[in-house]
DNA sequence: TAATTTTGTTTCAAATTTTAATAAAAAGTT
DNA sequence: AACTTTTTATTAAAATTTGAAACAAAATTA
């Protein structure tokens, strides 16, 4: 997938403000321009780069304001089919807010966030991906300040109960029947 | 700041399609509830969530579709001051989509994104935070697929021609000028 | 208790979005 | 080159949505 320059534009207007109407794209994107586009053009283009799976415009929440903490887990796998079990395990999971498999001395990298440290330390010991098999090694880094971005992209406050994809079963947990942790998705 | 079950409900519906009809939310939102709310209340939920600094509705880009590539960088820097410089520096770079203060063995981790592997080395190799002073040790570490969150709060296609506060002139590198590099903000 | 602030409702005109019909441009085929 | 198809954009009208204003209720503060 391409982009052209009004593309561009309609991206980084939305950036700005995600919620912006059709008309006041048409305005700003071509305020000191020689081309211009009616506001149906510019729906048009926003669907299409949707469609294409370019843009998605969403709520990004600002976790410093909710209190809320994270860390970064580095971790090394004993092969490829251990990172692939990680990736499907906890791609879903409400508390990763990043996960990348990387190439070097990690191969995995993850980014989990909770309502405070205890509960990323409950997650850590319990139920967290440094608790399945095939783990080498793993790194612990945790965040004193998240600068950038300032938004994140986060399913927080998923409700949906379905299966968790982790194997962890909440019910079956101390922490959850202590009412220490409230569970996946129940942020 | 504080969130109730409506403004989850927000949160999680705009999560899902940020440019959601404020008609469409009262349906979505209500359909299966006791309690009710009209439209309008809802604007001024929305309206209280951004001014409160929690939320932001903005266009998330999906880079492995563009073909994008990315890269984690681990630095520890002599002492406090220094983070800050480099802090200070890169926050508003258009690369830098992600970055920590962090502790442990390591003080910082920034995100860097690029058009391609190249780009990315000549930044490393040029005007990266790893050029500057202060750093004792870092880490770098290639993103071989970035699986969450697929669409990224990027500011890639910013114009502003602002002055670069990494303190690097476009114009004085051999990359710009063969422009094998596009420079600050032209994505 | 009274005053103030916050939060929400209703109503309705103004603004916005969507749809459909059409046209122009670009890409693909013979 | 000529023709067809596909993509992209425009206009105009209809349908929907938004936002302002006036008001009411609830929560907070003095």
């Amino acid at each position: 997938m391409e982009l052209d320059n009004i593309d561009k534009q309609i991206l980084r207007t939305l950036f700005q403000n995600g919620r912006e109407s059709l008309t006041n794209l048409e305005k700003v994107i071509f305020k000191s321009d020689k081309d211009t586009m009616s506001h149906t053009g510019i729906a048009k283009r926003i669907s299409k780069l949707e469609n294409s799976g370019v843009l998605k415009v969403q709520a990004n929440t600002n976790v410093s304001k909710l209190q809320y903490k994270s860390l970064f887990l580095l971790m090394e796998m004993r092969n490829y089919e251990e990172v692939q079990k990680i990736i499907e395990a906890y791609e879903d999971c409400p508390r990763v807010f990043l996960l990348a498999q990387v190439t070097g001395q990690y191969n995995l990298i993850l980014g989990i966030i909770g309502q405070n440290i205890d509960i990323l330390h409950r997650y850590l010991n319990f139920c967290g991906p440094t608790n399945k098999q095939g783990i080498l090694h793993s790194a612990t880094i945790f965040v004193s300040e998240l600068i950038a971005p300032k938004y994140l992209p986060l399913n927080l406050f998923s409700q949906d109960s379905k299966e968790s994809e982790c194997g962890n079963i909440c019910k079956d947990c101390s922490a959850f029947l202590d009412s220490k942790c409230k569970g996946c998705g129940k942020f």
